[in-house]
Formats: structure tokens, C-alpha cells, sequence
DNA sequence: AGGGTCATGTAACTAGTTACATGATTGA
DNA sequence: TCAATCATGTAACTAGTTACATGACCCT
């Protein structure tokens, strides 16, 4: 059972404790989101295939008149999770930014709009960093406590990573900012 | 004219001179794949969209018997491109980690296979930074001395950002080794 | 009463991939 | 002569998105 990433943030987050697919996509949204994104779209047909493959088990359980799935991993959900977490495969990661690809092309513009883009990646990096700290940050560490820590280091990977590169664009900046001055 | 950015990055890589297709997938090959990566299957069929487009213009330059097509820029397709490097709307940067999405649920795993993760992951990012200045650095740095400098820039930024990546798992490694012993 | 949240799903679309198909040129 | 590279394209597929559709519950 070789499962991919989607399947895999499935299971997981069952196994932390979401039971709804609703829950699921919340707890993606402040956890994992930033390095694993997931839309409701995706959460309900993959729920639909782990439980045709056995790997998890839905249970009715509505509260009142409002419908709602109850899942549950299954022995063989549990084996399949921990077989792709030990899994030495290739564990490719995508990495896209249209930012960056403008500043590459950036030879185009004049000096002044050069440091206009610089500045605006800048802020976009630092937001990101700050998003992360403000939103995601406080979730992990409120579960730290009792049980699971790798959530809160990710987290602080996340910070970490988007601090580093906010400074290596302020530094860019100021060494514009020298050319052209302002 | 509201580019997106493989349309983008096609205008541009011909702004620097790449002729055909083929010679744009390998400049992009050897520049731009570690922040945007295309492939042949996106290239031709963007190409004939920007032809169509009144954005490039495309000459028949067979090279003996082997066919090849030889585009240029149009002023609109330089309009276009400098409109799009000037734009502030939101320039939005996807991030998909398969590694980290590990690390994040790793508290399923027994301390020494969580150290070998770690491990897994610091290699992968080690790797990740040398190939950045093994194989895009030099190639960016070659055409640095006549006009483009934004190239060498991002191909640092790269090489800063993985590598502040490597270091955060190469401490956390050094934690987990500390715990487990070994 | 009405907005926000909890909840589940589908449909239509967009973006990207790998695999296939073809053929010429170059250099060891 | 044979592998690598230059060159162009299409077909089939995979992964993901936003928009649509529906409805209950909760709080002010």
C-alpha cells in the first residue's frame, strides 16, 4: 500500500484526532497548510478511497439532524502510514514562486522599480513568516504538551525558512536602496 | 494582456536571447527550474497561445534539413512582460513538501527512525543546495559580466534559503542524536 | 432574523505531468 | 555505428482548483 501525500495527510490527521472530513481540512488549514495545502474538493473523494481500501473506517454519526462521518483508522491504515513515514523513497517537494521568477527577470525594469519588486517580495516574505508564527505556531504548541512535538518543529522550520529568506531580500533592499538612493 | 507565469517565462527566457523551444526548456533547465520548472509538454502549446497572441513572432530556421522555429519578441509581447513585472497584484508561491509533511507526523515513529528521517531530510537538503551552485550559480555568473544581474541573485537566494534549510535539520538532528545516543 | 460555522458532496475547470511518436545532427 | 543532443509536437493522464448545491446548528 503505497500511499501518496494526500492519503497520507488523511490518515494522519485521523490518527492526531480529526474525526470529520470538515476537521480534517481545519486541521490542515492550521497545521500543514503551508507546506501541504488541502481543499474540502480533495478531503471527501480521498476519505471515500481509504475506506474502499480498508485503511479507514466510517461510522454514521450525526449530531441531531446534521449528518456528519465519524472516521476511524483501521489496523491496516496505521501499517500503510507508518510504512510511507519510514519509506526511504524520494520524498519530492515542489516549490513555484512567481515572485521570485520576476525578480529574475527583473534586469528589465528600471532601478527604481527593481527596488519597488524587492520591497514587495520582502513583505510578502515577512507576512508569510508572520503567518505562520501568529496562526500555526500557537496551535502546535497548545498540543505540545501531551503527546505529539514533531508539529510544533515543523512549525518552527516553517518560521525559520521564511525568516531567512525575508532577510536575504532586505539585505538585497538596502544594497538597492544604496544604489539608487531611497 | 495579464500574463501568467509560465507565458511569462517563456517571454522572457526569449528576451534573453533562447531561440527555439528546445533551447528555452534547457535555459529554464539550467536558471529557473528550482523556483519554476516547465516542461516541453508546456512549451510548444504556450508558445503557439503567444504566437497567436501577437506576442512573439515566430520565423521558420530550419538548420539544414532539421526543422526549427526561431521566435522574437513583439513590442506587445515586451509590453506585456514589462506590465507583468511591474504588477503588484498577488504574486502567489506554492510549497509542497512531502519531506516535511514526514516530519510534521513523525511522532508516530520510534526515536531512532526519526532521527534517520531527519537525517534523510538534511541530505535531501544538502543536495538540493549544491546542485543550486553546482548547476545554476556558474551558469548564471557566465553571463553576468555582460548585462543580467537578477539571474545571479535568485541563484544566490536559492542557495541561501536551501542551505539555511540544511542547517535547521542538521540542528535538530544533532538534538534527536543527543536524545537517542548515536 | 441573519451571519458564521459545521457538514457533505459534485461539476467544471486549470495546470501540470509522463509517455509516445518522429526525425536530423554531432562527436566519440 | 551508436549514443547523446537538437528539435517539435500530441495524447493520455494526474492533481489540483473554484464554484455550485444543500442543509443544520449556534449565537446575537
Amino acid at each position: 500500500m503505497e500511499l501518496k501525500p494526500p492519503a497520507s495527510l488523511i490518515l494522519g490527521m485521523v490518527r492526531l484526532g480529526a474525526r470529520s472530513g470538515y476537521s480534517i481540512k481545519k486541521a490542515v488549514d492550521s497545521s500543514t497548510r503551508f507546506f501541504w495545502p488541502i481543499s474540502l474538493a480533495q478531503v471527501y473523494p480521498q476519505l471515500a478511497k481509504l475506506v474502499d481500501a480498508d485503511l479507514l473506517e466510517r461510522t454514521e454519526d450525526p449530531e441531531g439532524a446534521r449528518r456528519r462521518s465519524s472516521y476511524r483508522l483501521r489496523q491496516a491504515g496505521h501499517d500503510a502510514l507508518l510504512e510511507w513515514l519510514r519509506s526511504d523513497r524520494e520524498a519530492p517537494m515542489v516549490f513555484r514562486d512567481e515572485g521570485i521568477l520576476r525578480l529574475f527577470f527583473a534586469d528589465a525594469l528600471e532601478p527604481k522599480e527593481q527596488l519597488a519588486l524587492v520591497r514587495l517580495l520582502r513583505t510578502r516574505a515577512e507576512e508569510s513568516a508572520a503567518h505562520v508564527r501568529e496562526n500555526i505556531l500557537p496551535v502546535a504548541e497548545s498540543v505540545g504538551g501531551h503527546g505529539p512535538r514533531f508539529p510544533l518543529l515543523t512549525a518552527r522550520f516553517g518560521i525559520e525558512t521564511r525568516e531567512s529568506a525575508a532577510a536575504w531580500l532586505a539585505k538585497l533592499e538596502r544594497e538597492l536602496e544604496a544604489e539608487v538612493g531611497d
